[in-house]
RNA sequence: GGAGAGAUGGGUGAGUGGCUGAAACCACCGGUUUGCUAAACCGACGUACGGGUCAUUCUGUACCGGGGGUUCGAAUCCCCCUCUCUCCGCCA
């Protein structure tokens, strides 16, 4: 969320900025500042009549030590109607104090200057594009047809064991899963992320640090009994080891990845963009996740756009990079690169990564903050996630977009992961 | 699932009603000493939200797992909740 001391000395600026996000904050923001003001106020007032109510308690302390008990009746005597009045502020500030933070987890983060004008994904911006469109033989068959070919992915078995969304993989789909892993795993590893193997299961904690909640309340599976939620995505528990913790300025940039199942309800979703792999009830993915200085998140941002870069072209599939517009970014975003590649059976392109800066906006939630090398004061630090990368749909690339007469050709990176050439 | 113990500052851990925002030790940071390292010694050392000078500082309040209560006054007493640990049972 947005910092409130921010809103109340930026208001034009926040209102501005989110116009780009299509978001018209300008009656949030009066809110706030009306309110912060009202607050300000009653803290004044109560912590005045605390302060003197604790002077009072100091001297019947000493006047009960010195014997003087009548004195000390009297004084309590006056006791009683600060009592009364600090009961009051204190309601008062409490329900103020809601009412502000309602009003201010409505806001969504600013987006940053780079991100471009627009409304829906056609507003999005190409800023790369690498490799080119496969042209496929004759008879070419989408991934779902492929997987019941070669018998790799068992979707109606899945529908048995548990429902729609929860495939099984069988024999070199399994492998291949694997070797994806694996693959994402190692070059992360290279670029300098240390491995985490995190909880699936989370509090409620946790996924209101990340925001998960309230905002996607619907989303997650939450075990009820037990009140712990199926995480979404790695980054939830990865980010959250970070919750309430004040970092050293020499450990930033703080690089972690993951590999995690994902597990997510997909309320609401229908149609043909859930056939097959392309949207799944449980997935695998490798998260890479950051902890930034704020002097150089959007350094490390392409630095992470380029690892992704990287971990495509080596599975040498054609992608292409976004650079979404105000209208598309998420909630919690300030800057957001999608890379999509394409499905050539399908002929569409697919979300296969995102990979986004929040600056301060999880880590305000989250309370993640450094200490200032020269004011020595905490300072909220910036968060950055991105996918390296989600399975499903770069699967659904290599067998859609490698098929041959012969069989689906395991790009050469891989090979030395599953052990075979050729899914036949 | 049964029984018990516990939750205090970055860590260990003292503290059963006022002199405790909190001992002591360790770690971190600054300094002295030193050929270097180490040791020793000295000093500083929480967070949040307010208020005044708004640069250094000064000041008020809150915070000892969370919530409520008793009291003039609560880390300390009472109630509820959450979590952790130990033992037993079960079990990968």
């Amino acid at each position: 969320m947005l910092n409130l001391k921010f809103i109340q000395e930026n208001p034009e600026l926040v209102i501005a900025k989110l116009k780009k996000k299509n978001f018209d904050a300008s009656s949030i923001v009066q809110q706030i500042k009306q309110l912060s003001g009202k607050k300000n106020e009653i803290q004044n007032k109560a912590d005045q009549c605390k302060a003197e109510m604790n002077k009072i308690s100091k001297e019947i302390g000493l006047l009960m030590r010195e014997g003087k008990t009548t004195e000390a009746e009297t004084a309590k005597t006056r006791t009683a109607e600060l009592k009364d009045s600090i009961k009051q502020l204190d309601d008062d500030f409490a329900r103020i104090d809601q009412e502000v933070f309602n009003f201010q987890v409505l806001l969504p983060n600013l987006p940053s200057d780079l991100v471009p004008e627009g409304r829906t994904p056609e507003d999005n911006m190409i800023v790369k594009s690498h490799g080119t469109i496969p042209v496929l033989p004759e008879n070419s068959i989408p991934h779902w047809e492929l997987a019941k070919k070669y018998d790799i992915i068992d979707f109606e078995l899945g529908v048995k064991i548990t429902g729609a969304g929860f495939p099984v993989y069988k024999g070199k789909g399994a492998r291949i899963q694997r070797a994806l892993i694996n693959f994402f795993l190692d070059e992360a590893r290279a670029s300098g992320y240390l491995e985490i193997q995190p909880p699936l299961m989370v509090n409620e904690d946790s996924a209101f640090g990340t925001g998960q909640l309230p905002d996607k309340e619907g989303q997650m599976y939450h075990a009820t009994e037990d009140n712990l939620y199926m995480i979404p995505t790695s980054e939830v528990p990865v980010t959250n080891i970070y919750r309430d913790v004040i970092v050293e300025v020499k450990e930033l940039p703080v690089k972690n990845t993951a590999y995690s199942a994902c597990f997510r309800r997909e309320a609401g979703s229908y149609g043909k963009d859930v056939r097959g792999l392309n949207r799944l009830h449980q997935f695998d993915k490798v998260e890479i996740v950051q902890i930034a200085h704020p002097d150089n998140s959007y350094e490390l941002l392409d630095e992470m756009v380029a690892h992704v870069a990287s971990l495509i072209a080596k599975l040498e599939l054609p992608y292409r990079v976004l650079r979404l517009c105000g209208g598309d970014m998420s909630f919690t975003s300030a800057l957001t690169y999608d890379f999509e590649v394409f499905s050539a059976a399908q002929e569409k392109w697919l979300e296969v990564s995102s990979v986004s800066n929040f600056e301060s906006f999880q880590a305000s939630r989250l309370k993640l903050r450094y200490r200032d090398e020269t004011t020595k004061k905490p300072v909220l630090a910036h968060t950055l996630n991105g996918s390296a990368l989600a399975l499903p749909r770069i699967l659904a690339a290599l067998l859609e977009n490698n098929q041959t007469p012969e069989g689906i050709r395991v790009p050469k990176v891989l090979v030395p992961y599953c052990g075979f050439e050729m899914i036949d």
